[in-house]
Parts: structure tokens; C-alpha cells; sequence
RNA sequence: UGGGGCGUCGCCAAGCGGUAAGGCACCGGGUUUUGGUCCCGGCAUUCGCAGGUUCGAAUCCUGCCGCCCCAGCCA
């Protein structure tokens, strides 16, 4: 038997296009046998939780190492102590994994090669390429000219070699305070690149690293760690973002120079999205201030914020796929996101029904303790998802949206003398309703067809609506988390005040909601589509029997346009 | 007004001298026991602008214009 997927395929890729720039590079550099296999490496630093963005990165630099058969190493740059944690380098793993990337043993980390790193530093000293800096932090400042001004060589730039070797190792020892002395490479004060006016290669600070302890009180910069770190590990292509493009030339400049293995590094554009900031001061403030739960809120665009949102791995997998690598800077539309994550979802959720705004239904001429087991299906896109049992009696919840007194035009669901179908139940007409003080509905009368059993009508009657339902005495009450943008403004990023940008609506809790009976029992994180209304994933804060659900993302909605449109032909007159 | 990048549909993105792929979004129509899915159709005479080369240019050349990144002892 085989299962009636639609479209998309597993094996097949999102692509945007065809190769893109850097695959190109890659199968030129096989084809020319410059390597005979590829290797690349995730390198993020261990100072915060991973985004939307790493995701990206993860995907091209796994995804390609996957495709051309090739490897990828999982590689900290922890070079900062101040700022990198043990928490977060278990926590970033931990991501990766989710996201169905494995780098088998190759987990390394840059201070792994702190011994090394510094036997370089010694080597270009010796060389005459680098110095030991008596100037402070601002006088190096002062000294780097700007940009449209060369620099100015330091006046401890012509040390001899062998004085340097002896400060450098001196500050190794620790012979001298935090900031008093730095390492610089000697290379151009004058360069138009500002990366290449003696760029420093380590500092004196005094800070516990989560790794090597208190082994060093120096330590090495991003440029002078990141290049031989990719040399040591033989990464044929170092793939990075937009921002360092600029570093290039001191990256080759110290392969050449150290003489070790020269890995390419090639620039691709972040990934950005609409209604999304990634700013992780701006983020950390929004979990300081409790404005959202935590890290790994729904709302926000942390791995970790998605994953307990219900966005399926192979979502995000799919959209890193579907979005590109290219070097323009460019802002994703989050509906392409949404877009994946219910393609996804529609293959694999399971339906079941549940009423998030309950309204009495009473089945007037339906006997009074009669229950009748219903089929209903689990999942129409995959037939081996089977089907299950749902009873039916005869005060049932219905949602109360899908009831109107005076229904507009084209509203196909319940009102005053109309018949509707009752999804794997009957037809039901309706016969009346009541109401009180306050003019609200509570509750709505119907008569039901016996012959409509299942939902057929046998004498091909048709029916414009089907709604769904949950009956009263079976129904699992549970609360629902309905999650909207974080913020109203496409760009929050570029907001003056993030709080004024933050939509007040991004949460709804709904409570007393009315599930059917198999949603009694639901594993933590499992991903199910409520019919008619959208996917929801079981939350962490889920008890026995009292199942709380986070909508991961709504169903396309056509009846809303409608809405929408007959909404705005009335202002327009 | 230094250096480095980038400009193709509302948003992504192919295109690599031979006469503008695809996806998202949007708009129509069909199927449908989810107003979901699926299916069909529409959606850039034009590639930041202006010149030039060529039989022929989004693709090559020149000059403009616009946007992004770099002046951490952050990564």
C-alpha cells in the first residue's frame, strides 16, 4: 500500500535554483581534483543560544559537506573567556542535533589549539612579523587613523626580535597587567584596509575559560585563531558571513606567512527575516525583562524558541534550502518560513479536533444517553496514519465562530434554518438558539439526519460547510497558546525603542478549550493539526490529562480574506 | 572624498553573449466530508541609471546612482 503523499517528496530539495556560487566553486575545486573531498565546519562562538540565522549557517556549511560527500566539523571559537559558557556550548549541540546534523567526533574547539596558536605567534616574531605594543587600547585607536586617514606606526614597532620574543613571552607569564601590552602583526599602517594596519594578534586577560581554566592569562584574537584553526582541521572551504570579507586578506596573509595549509574562506550573506530580530543584546533583554517566558519562548527565533513552537526540523532544513546562498544582503519573508513549516506539517500531523472557543450545540431529536463511536481519519495525506474513534452524542462543542444569527454572504457554516455537516458525524439543521442578557449566544439548537451517518448524504445532498466538534461528556478540556509576531514592524532591528516595535498581541492564552477524547493522552512535543484551524505541538508545561498545546502556525484561512475583502468594500462604500 | 562587497517582479532567486527559470506572496478557476491539501491559469517587452562594443547584452566595457560592511585589546 502506499501512502498518497503529495508533492513534495522527502528526497527532494527546496532548492532555489541551481547551484549557487559557492557549490560551483566546489565542483570546479573537485573537477579539477584541487580536492579530492570537501571540508567545512560550524564555528559558532559559545556566548549565546542559536537562532534562525545559525540555522542557516549550519545548513550550507553541513548541508554542502553532506551533498559533494564531504565533512563538516563542529568547532567552538572560544578565543573570548569573558563571555563564552559551558551551558552554551552544550546547548548549541544540542540545537545542531535537533536539527538533524551530526559531526560525529569531529567536535573540536579553538582552544584546543591555544599551544600551537602561540608557537605561531613566536614563529612570526622571530620572522620580524609581529610585535610586542606598550600602547594602550586608545592610543592604538588614535594610532589607526581612520578611514580615509593612513595610520601611524607605533613608536614599539622596530623592537628587535629578540626583545619581542622576550616580552611575548613574558606576557605569556604573566609578568605584566591585563591591557599593557599586546601582540600585533607587523604589516601595513598605511592600508586602505583597516584590518591590515597591525592588526592585534593576542591581549593580556586575566578570566577563567570554560576550557583550559586559568592555563593562560593571554589569548588570541578571532583572526589570529580562526584561519589556522580551519588550517589545522584541513577545511578546504571556510564558509562565513558578508561582514568578513574584509578579513580575508589577513586570513591569507597568516597561512602565508605561517606557511601551514591555506583553507579559502568564501563570504555568503545572512540570513534575515521580516518581523524578526536577532540581535542577541536586544533578545537577551527581551528574556532579562520577562517580556517573553525565556530562550526558548515560542515567540522567539532562537532554535531552541521554534523547536518548543512546533516547527519541524525538516522545515527549517527545507527553508535554509529554499532561501539560497548568495552575497546580497536580503530579508526573507517570514510567510516563506510558515510556508515550509506547513508543507511539513500537512504530510505529517496527525488531525484531531478541538473547539478553542466553545459554543453549545444540542441535537434535539438525537436520543439522550445514545453515544456512537465515529471513524475519523488521521491523516488524509498519509493512509498508513489510519483512522480512530471519536464519539458522537448529543450536546456536542462547537466553535463559536461557526455560528451566526445573521450570517454575510458567503458564510457557508451554521445559522438559523441552515443545514450543515458535522465533519464524521451528520448533517445537521439548525432550529433555533438562545441567548443571554448580554446578547451573547449560548447555546444553539439543531435536529440531525439519521440517514447522513458518517457524513454522507445518500440521496447526494450536498452542504456548503463543515465544521468541526467535540462532544460534551467526552471532551478533554485544555488550554491553547495562540503565538503572533513578536513585532509589528518588519524591521525591528532597525527599531529606536524594541519595546514600542513589540506586538501586545503576540500571546494568547486560551483556557477551557475542548479537545477530543484522544487528546487525553499526548506525548510532549508532538505535532498535530486541529482541523480547520491550524498545527499545535504538545508544550512542556503539559500535566496528565490537562494537555496545554502551542499553535506552531495557522491554517491558510481563505474565509479571513473574505473577511477581509467584504470588510474593505464596506469602508470604501 | 580610503578599502571591500552588492544592485534581476512585493520578498527570495536562476541566468555566466543568443533574445528573462523557479519558489513565496498575490489574483482568478477546478477538485474536496478541513473555506486545509491538491490541480489548472495569471503575475518583469524587462534586468539600478546612462552611454558604448556586438548581427545580438541582464550577461562584455566606461561613467554615474543607490545600498551594505570595516576605524573592539568582540566574533
Amino acid at each position: 500500500m502506499s501512502d498518497k503523499t503529495n508533492k513534495p517528496d522527502e528526497n527532494e530539495r527546496a532548492d532555489a535554483g541551481g547551484p549557487h556560487f559557492i557549490e560551483q566553486i566546489i565542483q570546479e575545486d573537485l573537477a579539477s581534483g584541487k580536492h579530492e573531498r570537501i571540508h567545512t565546519r560550524f564555528p559558532p562562538e559559545p556566548n549565546g543560544y542559536l537562532h534562525i540565522g545559525h540555522a542557516k549557517a549550519i545548513c550550507v556549511n553541513f548541508g554542502l559537506a553532506k551533498k559533494y560527500d564531504g565533512l563538516c566539523n563542529l568547532r567552538f571559537d572560544d578565543t573570548n573567556p569573558t563571555k563564552e559558557e559551558t551551558e552554551y556550548v552544550d546547548a548549541i549541540q544540542d540545537d545542531i542535533r535537533w536539527l538533524g546534523f551530526d559531526w560525529e567526533d569531529r567536535l573540536y574547539y579553538a582552544s584546543d589549539y591555544f599551544e600551537q596558536l602561540y608557537a605561531w605567534a613566536e614563529k612570526l616574531i622571530q620572522e620580524g612579523r609581529a610585535y610586542v605594543d606598550d600602547l594602550s587600547a586608545d592610543e592604538i585607536r588614535a594610532h589607526r587613523g581612520t578611514l580615509t586617514e593612513p595610520g601611524k606606526n607605533s613608536p614599539y614597532r622596530d623592537r628587535s626580535a629578540e626583545e619581542n620574543l622576550d616580552l611575548f613571552r613574558r606576557m605569556r607569564a604573566g609578568e605584566f597587567p591585563d591591557g599593557s601590552k599586546v601582540l600585533r602583526a607587523k604589516i601595513d599602517m598605511a592600508s586602505g584596509n583597516i584590518n591590515m594596519r597591525d592588526p592585534v594578534l593576542y591581549r593580556i586577560l586575566r578570566a577563567h575559560h570554560h576550557r583550559t581554566g586559568d592555563d593562560w592569562c593571554i589569548y588570541p584574537m578571532y583572526d589570529f585563531t580562526h584561519g589556522q584553526s580551519d588550517s589545522i582541521e584541513k577545511i578546504t572551504h571556510s564558509l562565513c558571513t558578508l561582514e568578513f570579507e574584509a578579513h580575508r586578506p589577513l586570513y591569507d596573509w597568516l597561512t602565508e606567512n605561517l606557511e601551514i595549509y591555506p583553507p579559502r574562506q568564501i563570504e555568503f550573506a545572512r540570513l534575515n527575516m521580516s518581523y524578526t530580530m536577532v540581535t542577541k543584546r536586544k533578545l537577551l533583554k527581551l528574556v532579562q525583562e520577562g517580556t517573553v517566558s525565556g530562550w526558548d519562548d515560542p515567540r522567539m527565533p532562537t532554535i531552541r524558541g521554534m523547536r518548543r513552537r512546533g516547527y519541524p526540523p525538516a522545515a527549517i532544513r527545507n527553508f535554509c534550502d529554499m532561501v539560497g546562498v548568495a552575497k546580497v544582503n536580503s530579508t526573507v519573508d517570514l510567510a516563506m518560513l510558515e510556508y515550509c513549516v506547513r508543507q511539513e506539517l500537512n504530510l505529517h500531523a496527525l488531525r484531531r479536533m478541538t473547539v478553542l472557543h466553545p459554543l453549545k450545540l444540542v441535537i434535539e431529536n438525537y436520543p439522550e444517553d445514545q453515544v456512537e463511536e465515529m471513524d475519523a481519519v488521521n491523516n488524509p495525506e498519509k493512509e498508513s496514519d489510519g483512522s480512530r474513534k471519536v464519539p458522537f452524542s448529543r450536546e456536542l462543542w462547537i466553535e463559536k465562530a461557526d455560528f451566526m444569527e445573521d450570517p454575510p454572504k458567503k458564510y457557508f457554516r451554521l445559522s438559523p434554518g441552515r443545514e450543515v455537516r458535522l465533519r464524521y458525524g451528520y448533517f445537521v439543521t439548525c432550529t433555533g438558539f438562545e441567548k443571554n442578557d448580554a446578547g451573547e449566544i449560548t447555546e444553539v439548537r439543531c435536529t440531525y439526519d439519521p440517514a447522513t451517518r458518517g457524513g454522507d448524504s445518500p440521496d447526494g445532498r450536498r452542504v456548503k460547510g463543515t465544521i468541526h466538534w467535540v462532544s460534551a461528556a467526552h471532551a478533554v478540556p485544555c488550554e491553547v497558546r495562540l503565538y503572533d509576531n513578536l513585532f509589528t514592524v518588519p524591521d525591528p532591528a532597525a527599531a529606536e525603542d524594541v519595546q514600542a516595535a513589540l506586538n501586545p498581541d503576540s500571546l494568547q492564552v486560551l483556557t477551557g478549550c475542548m479537545g477530543e477524547r484522544s487528546l487525553g493522552e499526548v506525548e510532549e512535543g508532538q505535532r498535530l493539526q486541529f482541523e480547520r484551524q491550524g498545527y499545535f505541538c504538545v508544550d512542556p508545561d503539559s500535566k496528565p490529562g490537562a494537555p496545554v498545546f502551542n499553535r506552531t502556525v495557522g491554517l491558510r484561512d481563505s474565509w479571513a480574506k473574505i473577511q477581509k475583502q467584504q470588510a474593505g468594500g464596506k469602508k470604501k462604500g
